[in-house]
DNA sequence: TATTTTTTCGAAATCGGTTTCGCCAAAATA
DNA sequence: TATTTTGGCGAAACCGATTTCGAAAAAATA
């Protein structure tokens, strides 16, 4: 008996299950297939007639040309990567679904979707990308949260896939990006308080390999010499991305010997740790300190006292993001896309004049050390 | 002069760039790209022999199948479509990127890849997978967040396409679904609380068309009679999904003329609304009163008191759903997968003994109210 | 040794589109 | 009227894989 060389058909059944292909809608209008093609194709050598009589009969029949079989000749799968870096556990959490609605939407527009993958290091990132590409599944990238120097960078460039960017990197030559401006904000929180009477204004980061965390550490480190307040490096710390490090950031900085009276934290996560912190040294945040977040995130309005903070529209970013990488597909030149947006200041009350020195403030926390 | 008849060709650099293809391949190995497409497929009419030098040509050169141009013969596009509605703003917050990072690392073992899209209300879910099927985008689909008669089933399967619940539905016959018991878990949740001597137990649901709502109250209904507690229509109320909507609805439960001395929340999210109703109303939980939450949800942990709850593996969930669609597709029938996972109870600080009756409860109220 | 079977591979069809080439008739020009 | 140009479409190649068919060589059997 000879080998048995078929492999097992799975689904055929499915195959061919209704669908319109674009040899039955030719037949339908006596026409040959490539020219009903061109025709859907807006092709300048079919007559007006013809294209509306097609563009019709596609309509009636429900045709939708297979993205793949149209792929494998244009060499477009009309499809879009995002590969997310889960490995911080809360990294991508406040706005990812209104994230992934502003950039499905616009694609959508366009008849286009949207791969996501997940990757857990920075590493796996790259390989996560490559492979991507190599199957193409994807026509171009979305980056987002780039880091100061990006490996995804050079990989995609090196591979001749078009990306953009969602935030900035050290080297954007050909970079086409999108960023909200954080260090805008940073500075602008900075001159709210001093004008609230404020001279001891701390900062709490996040991690340093991200580039927002450069550029808002750069944003409060201008808007104190706006104001020609003096840099004291003790009320700077960086690296906090949770609750639980706002949390043990901001009472290291409440019990020192001479502590702010205001904290600016580049998350609002971060800002809600302090909150914990300050309520533990019996501070009340608004009378005693002053604090200020960014990002926007819905639980800042439901906390005590309602947090002051910047407001990031995500799915507008996704929006635009996609709307840049539908350009650059299309042969848009990437240096024509650098575009900074503002972040919208959300004035709430966990922010306000200043109440007490930095002396007083270390005497109530001191007390209160004693007593529990 | 004749009409131009070239489109402009785009990108035409990056289509060739330095890829390999199969007949790239063949070239090098002296042999036809049938025979190699068969070594790679593991056709058993080939030699081991060759195999094993095409498998290793193949990974030396780098060689990766572009999986558009087999999608055209063999029908399949090797990814999987997941659609979310996004229409109530906090609809898949807190677990979402958990959940995609499950079903993404599943679907990357094989080489599959997720493609989201996003809705903005049921009927155009309807038609973003109606687009994704008639383009051939996905191979099948993963149904989150099933309503009781969810319309997405009956389109899928009119269409012939193969597809997972996330949840149960009314009529499941010929669907594979996957799902957390979290009518177990209610059950339990009364038990716990009928142990710590309560007797006047409320519950707060969500929104009564979601699938997971109809089951959350039943297992609320069922632990009381399984303790012989009779039903008060005054102590459930449903339609609760956020912060805000729990605030409201608890106080309204806390201030009845004869209130509940333990509130059951079908999501944390909620139960954090019930938090502050609590504190508006002078009552400490965990004393006072007590609260179980169920999802936890990680700023559960970081409340105070630190919040009850059972905890969903999101993670696991989408990994265990991408499995069974790829099951499915590769001909297994959907009747086999049929699984129930219990949540995981998570003891904290917000419930306990009962130390107060309903009637202590609402002079306690009564005072506060009365003050201001 | 002659015949049959098996193993292994090449050749060609195929999937569903897009794109190129060239033909023929109608219109424009000489 | 003879020639050239143009408009509109059919025919066929093509994209990169998979799958079918058949044939040559090697092995097994008569």
């Amino acid at each position: 008996m000879p080998k048995e060389r078929k492999k097992m058909s799975i689904n055929k059944n499915r195959s061919r299950s209704g669908k319109v292909r674009i040899q039955d809608l030719a037949n339908h209008l006596n026409l040959t297939k490539g020219t009903v093609s061109r025709a859907l194709n807006q092709y300048p050598d079919i007559s007006k007639e013809t294209q509306e009589r097609v563009a019709l009969a596609a309509a009636q029949l429900g045709y939708r040309p297979s993205s793949h079989a149209q792929a494998i000749r244009t060499g477009l799968v009309k499809s879009i990567g995002l590969v997310l870096n889960v490995e911080g556990v809360n990294a991508h959490k406040p706005f990812l679904s209104e994230f992934l609605d502003g950039i499905s939407r616009r694609l959508g527009e366009d008849d286009w979707t949207l791969v996501v993958a997940t990757a857990h290091s920075e590493e796996h990132s790259l390989k996560v990308h490559s492979r991507l590409v190599a199957e193409q599944k994807v026509d171009g990238f979305i980056i987002p949260r780039t880091k100061i120097n990006d490996a995804r960078v050079e990989l995609l460039k090196c591979k001749n896939m078009p990306f953009v960017l969602y935030g900035r990197i050290k080297d954007a030559t050909n970079c086409a990006w999108f960023d909200i401006a954080g260090e805008r904000a940073m500075e602008r929180a900075v001159a709210r308080l001093v004008n609230f009477s404020h001279q001891h204004i701390a900062y709490i980061g996040g991690d340093a390999d991200n580039n927002f965390e450069k550029l808002r550490r750069q944003g409060y480190l201008q808007g104190l010499a706006n104001s020609n307040l003096k840099i004291d490096e003790n009320l700077i710390i960086e690296g906090a991305m949770t609750k639980e490090q706002g949390f043990r950031a901001a009472r290291k900085l409440l019990t020192l010997p001479s502590p702010p009276t205001a904290i600016i934290c580049a998350l609002d996560q971060v800002a809600l740790g302090a909150y914990r912190a300050a309520e533990s040294l019996g501070l009340f945040i608004g009378r005693d300190i002053s604090v200020i977040g960014y990002d926007g995130i819905p639980e800042g309005a439901y906390a005590t006292p309602p947090l002051t903070s910047f407001a990031v529209d995500s799915q507008q970013a996704g929006r635009r993001l996609a709307d840049i990488i539908l350009r650059l597909i299309r042969g848009a030149d990437a240096n024509d896309f650098c575009e900074l947006e503002d972040a919208r200041l959300i004035e709430r009350q966990s922010d306000g004049p200043r109440t007490k020195s930095p002396k007083e403030i270390s005497a109530m926390v001191a007390k209160i050390k004693e007593n529990g």
